[in-house]
DNA sequence: CCTTCATATCGATGATCGTCAATACATTGA
DNA sequence: TCAATGTATTGACGATCATCGATATGAAGG
């Protein structure tokens, strides 16, 4: 032989129907540049802090995170600005304060992006 | 008032005990960091590419991936080890082909560190 | 061996990123 | 309106990244 290798599983598309885009059918180009961004987003020790600290808190006061961080203000509000435009945080201004929140829905979105592990 | 803000939240750190550790209680700096190689190593669309083709198949050659990504075969190459380096990929080498599969332990480490959306 | 061919590595380049100091903007209270 | 203060933006710098052409490695067949 040696022609042309073939895959050993016959089953080429199969099961995993439960679980788009990552384990599911055809991933297009722009899903695949859409959740390449929002996983981008997270793809940071200190935005992935910055997500465990405003999900263990309800919500948090950007007063409070360089310190928690040990980061500049500027740096830490860089990060802020990159998790809410990619709609992992949402963020209220409270007179001179701003307060963050989780926004859910997107990190529920990326999860079943990934594939349900439960499939 | 104004003097410092709090949380207007009573239930500062509640719930989400199912969901280490994005969710869950305190992210290491150690835990931060591993979680943002894994997610830097998917956090690219033609690595979401090749994750969501080698799913779909079961097992990929890496001779048709170059074509199938509209890549050159070393960035394919450079890609590929990427993806195997953070375990969500696993490489065969069979007679002068590389084959690789899926490595679903590592996507469903990350899916449920993200937090299962079921909380 | 030697050739062929699939894949990996090297070297280079342009782009993006993380960081901070300096500065601008915005809100509050006097 | 002015001073104080929390936050965002700007500008710059070093580091990392995605990409490809050229080349090296490694396996199969003659």
């Amino acid at each position: 032989m040696a022609a042309r290798p073939s895959s050993t599983a016959e089953h080429a598309v199969e099961a995993d129907i439960c679980c788009p885009p990552l384990l599911g059918p055809s991933l297009s180009d722009d899903d695949a540049d859409q959740l390449a961004v929002t996983l981008k987003a997270l793809a940071d020790p200190v935005r992935l802090k910055l997500v465990n600290l405003v999900a263990r808190s309800e919500e948090c006061c950007a007063c409070d995170l360089p310190e928690l961080l040990d980061r500049s203000q500027p740096t830490v509000s860089h990060h802020l600005s990159i998790l809410v435009k990619a709609g992992i945080l949402d963020r209220e201004q409270r007179g001179k304060w701003a307060w963050f929140r989780l926004s859910k829905d997107r990190l529920s979105q990326v999860c079943s992006a990934l594939g349900n592990p439960d499939c």
